[in-house]
RNA sequence: GCCGGCGUGGCUCAGUGGUAGAGCAGUCGAUUCGUAAUCGACAGGUCGUCAGUUCGAAUCUGACCGUCGGCUCCA
């Protein structure tokens, strides 16, 4: 017999060599009904696995990741199974489950285009009906290679040699279907009860783009109907508030043909960008920091001497001015050291904060480029922190606290990254530990939680990334804090110590939201459009019910735009209903409505923006509500 | 840059080889209305660009440009 302990501490015994399922069954008919994997003893398991030792047992369902996991991840199994039947020369790479759904990376003489979706699909119901068991078999190196190689699947032959030796190698068997995988499954293919198909990709095989294109199938799965539709519901709605539509549709920006990769900000868009600005100029006079600007075009030695010119110039724009070669700028670092080397600083001004609202320009492939999101000139919101090596570690403290400020503001969730030592890199290894493990201390003294990205940091130094999410779950990087031997070094910066010696800064780049443009771009997805008052283009609408208000409208109008607010009138010959749908379309906070009454009274009758009606208040409160409403920065 | 999709009035889209359409938005007129679309009229497009096939191309073919989803790369 074995003894079994269960999640909730009680314990049973079933004869040596029953299987997990068969305990399952045993304990609860409903949870063997859900259950999709097993974890036993802290090992993920299939359902199918005979127990022959005493254990801890957790039965994992869809509602634990590692379930979904185990779901998605025989649905592409699959999925490729299916197109294995209908395209037998596709050879098969790799096939993982991801965030929301699935892929695998076919190598195929077909090419696969979404009219063979529904085909596909319906290879895969067939598959799901036959309700294939999927068996697991661990076989030895030698055995895999020669079934792979027999099979004809080459991509598996340089997995398998690609593993460590001594690792346990296994496959896994759906009817005729065999594939490389080290599981868990799901017990058979009848598991999967709704799926959907969802894009098409390519992708080089093992992400390099010197390798072959594979083509890429990405398909979703839950274990009922109404999870798929809710999901695929979700989906439909989050593009409802992808920046680029709302852009357009609320007249804040647009990117056109004439300039790609090139934002346009409109009237609407410029007021939203120039309230970030001023937050952000408050704030950083708060922290100490003073303003510079630095040119946009600079000469081809200030590009060599920083380093750029030989490891950035890929992604940078050149001109010629009097025969001379020029750049302009992708960064704003070489043009801040300029400015630090105007005087010769004590020990006693460090820290020194000197921040720019800088316009940098790259040149980013034209496949990559996404809205705001991913463009060729954008405003950073930069500053460059020169500083004693003892100060290190207070001055990161001192960013990381700013940039949580203003990412609590906005109410934005995000994760953080630290980037390691990229393959071109300035720099001997031991500055390196030294930066790195400065940027660890004062993330570990935070107490923030942060995931390290090998070898994803600058080509000066390492950084700490924060990233945050837009509509669709796709992540963006915004805030980065990054540390920096190297400029002070080739700019030769200096500062006189307490013992009357040169000696040499150590030196900061940061920027809170990033870039403006990207900011703007989260900014309008987060809120769908509707905007916090402080931000929104158009704070109050004022809403006339027939033409005997347009007076007293358009003296509200003048007084309202007297205090500060953002208010316009809306004096067209239409209905209240039109102007009101229509004022909500605009995401407006507050639409206020005048009729007859409210001239009588001296009030206005207050429609918030997703609250609805208020009803009546005398314009007085209502102006103090909202002018503190906008001075207090609210979230609503 | 690479793979696949898409490109028709300002916007959303219909139109698969035979004289370019609709709704919304716009303009003009009527309407003066109490919380998410009042009615009518008018105007607006060399169908992304350039080649090619054809008696004839928005429609078929190719190249290029842009865009969307990914990959690689990045704020």
């Amino acid at each position: 017999m074995v003894r079994i302990t269960l999640k909730d501490g009680s314990q049973r015994e079933y004869p040596r060599g029953t299987t997990i399922l068969q305990m399952v069954e045993d304990i609860s008919g409903k949870l063997a009904r859900k259950s999709l994997v097993a974890r036993f003893n802290e090992r993920l398991v299939d359902l199918g696995t005979p127990v022959n030792e005493d254990g801890r047992l957790e039965i994992l369902t869809f509602d634990d990741e590692e379930g979904q996991e185990v779901y998605r991840h025989t649905s592409t199994h699959i999925m490729a199974q299916a197109v294995k039947r209908l395209f037998p020369d596709t050879g098969l790479a790799i096939g993982p489950p991801i965030e929301k759904g699935f892929y695998y990376d076919f190598d195929s003489s077909h090419t696969f285009t979404p009219d063979d979706f529904a085909q596909i699909e319906r290879e895969m119901q067939r598959i799901i009906e036959s309700d294939y068991p999927v068996v697991r078999r661990e076989i030895s190196r030698e055995e895999a290679l020669k079934l792979f190689r027999e099979k004809g699947e080459p991509y598996k032959v340089e997995l398998i040699e690609a593993l460590p030796e001594g690792e346990t190698i296994s496959i896994y068997q759906q009817g005729e279907f065999i594939d490389l995988c080290a599981g868990p499954h799901l017990p058979s293919t009848g598991r999967v009860k709704a799926f959907k198909l969802m894009s098409l990709a390519g992708a080089y095989w093992r992400g390099d783009e010197r390798n072959k294109m594979l083509q890429r199938i990405y398909g979703t799965s839950f274990p009922q109907k109404a999870l798929l539709d809710d999901y695929l519901y979700k989906v439909e709605e989050a593009k409802k508030r992808d920046h680029r539509r709302l852009g357009k549709e609320l007249d804040l920006f647009v990117v056109l043909d004439e300039g790609p990769g090139f934002p346009f900000f409109l009237p609407k868009g410029m007021i939203i960008r120039n309230e970030l600005e001023r937050f952000w100029r408050e704030e950083h006079a708060r922290a100490g920091y003073q303003e510079i600007r630095t040119p946009v075009i600079l000469n081809r030695g200030l590009w060599e001497r920083s380093g750029h010119w030989d490891h950035y110039r890929e992604n940078m724009y050149f001109t010629v001015i009097d025969d001379e070669d020029y750049a302009v700028k992708p960064m704003n670092c070489p043009g801040g050291m300029l400015v630090y080397k105007q005087h010769l600083h004590s020990y006693r001004e460090l820290p020194l904060r000197m921040a720019e609202m800088g316009l940098v320009h790259r040149h980013e492939k034209s496949g990559v480029l996404h809205g705001l999101m991913r463009v060729r000139a954008f405003t950073q919101d930069d500053a460059h922190i020169f500083m004693l090596p003892s100060q290190i570690t207070d001055e990161i403290k001192g960013v990381i606290d700013l940039v949580n400020k203003f990412y609590a503001l906005f109410g934005f969730s995000y994760h953080v990254e630290l980037s390691t030592k990229p393959e071109k890199a300035m720099g001997s290894d031991e500055i390196w530990e030294k930066a790195t493990a400065a940027l660890q201390q004062a993330l570990e003294e935070k107490g923030m939680n942060y995931k390290i990205n090998e070898g994803d940091g600058a080509f000066y130094g390492p950084k700490i990334d924060f990233h945050l999410r837009d509509s669709l779950d796709r992540t963006w990087q915004c805030g980065t804090i990054q540390l920096d031997f190297q400029m002070p070094e080739l700019f030769d910066l200096t500062y006189v110590g307490e013992d009357g010696e040169r000696h040499r800064p150590v030196m900061i780049h940061r920027v809170i939201y990033g870039s403006i443009e990207r900011f703007i771009g989260i900014l309008t997805e987060h809120f769908g459009g509707a905007f916090p008052t402080w931000l929104a283009p158009v704070q109050v609408r004022i809403i006339p019910i027939t033409e005997r208000q347009h007076d007293y409208a358009r003296t509200l109008e003048e007084r309202f735009r007297a205090a500060g607010v953002r208010v316009e009138a809306d004096l067209r010959s239409e209905k209240v209903g039109y102007k009101i749908r229509d004022g909500q379309m605009q995401r407006i906070p507050y639409l206020l409505v005048v009729g007859d009454k409210e001239v009588e009274a001296g009030t206005v009758a207050v429609r918030k923006r997703r609250e609805g009606d208020l009803g009546p208040r005398p314009v007085e409160e209502f102006l103090a509500h909202i002018t503190s409403e906008i001075a207090s920065r609210a979230i609503n």
